[in-house]
DNA sequence: GCGACAG
DNA sequence: ATCTTGTCGC
């Protein structure tokens, strides 16, 4: 019989790729978010022996600073399997999500979004659960490859002849970033939003924020 | 069949 | 992601 993972509803794998296909379908390319960012999101997860802490920051846009940070904790449901992230951290990340009082204009996620091998990154799994802007923002490569022609001071990710993405180049010597559209905004929208969020560091200030949110938790938890 | 593989 | 101190380098 087929591998039945313990996947939410009971997918087998073919099935969760069959769902991330569809899905992929409603991902919006465009940038359906106000022209002047006000606030920004970070999201990232973190885990404790069998839980999942999802965490969410709200930052201003202009200065950087935290205005709100939520995390939730569950039980990890469902195990790592690469490119099926989103079905281990969707669950825990929404839920922190709605303990905010206040909404991101966009949210930049720890993770892939379009770049991915069926189209369907964390980051553009959670833009279509929560109708909201997104943003991948993955420390290294899931599927693509950098096409060499730097101009700027970032390289395309191409798949086939798509550009599913951005090698982000943030630091002189440093490994670069990989920014892909989440959901809700264009590659080059994406790109700016990440570059104003950098802050000197190599990876952007919300997510930062909503990282070591989540670390802060772990510690509280273990003792 | 083999290797690669976000967090 | 996680187990973990000091250490090399900008």
């Amino acid at each position: 019989m087929p591998t039945r993972l313990t996947f939410p509803f009971g997918l087998t794998i073919e099935e969760a790729k069959n769902l991330q296909k569809s899905l992929s379908k409603k991902v919006i390319c465009e940038d359906l978010l106000p022209r002047q960012i006000r606030l920004v999101g970070g999201i990232d997860a973190a885990y404790i022996d069998k839980l999942a802490i999802g965490s969410a920051a709200i930052l201003d846009y202009e200065t950087l600073k935290v205005i709100e940070v939520k995390t939730s904790c569950q039980p990890i449901e469902t195990p790592y399997i690469p490119t099926f992230l989103s079905f281990r951290e969707v669950s825990p990340v929404v839920s922190a999500v709605h303990l905010l009082s206040v909404k991101p204009d966009v949210y930049l996620v720890d993770g892939h979004g379009i770049a991915h091998p069926r189209g369907l990154g964390l980051a553009s799994h959670l833009g279509l659960v929560l109708d909201a802007a997104t943003i991948g923002v993955a420390k290294n490569l899931l599927c693509g490859e950098i096409r060499e022609t730097k101009v700027e001071d970032w390289n395309p990710i191409v798949h086939g002849d798509e550009t599913i993405g951005a090698a982000l180049y943030t630091k002189p010597s440093v490994k670069p970033i990989f920014i892909s559209i989440g959901h809700k905004i264009s590659l080059e929208t994406a790109i700016k939003i990440v570059k104003h969020c950098l802050a000197g560091h190599r990876i952007p200030e919300p997510i930062r924020e909503a990282h070591k949110a989540a670390n802060e938790i772990k510690r509280a938890q273990l003792y």
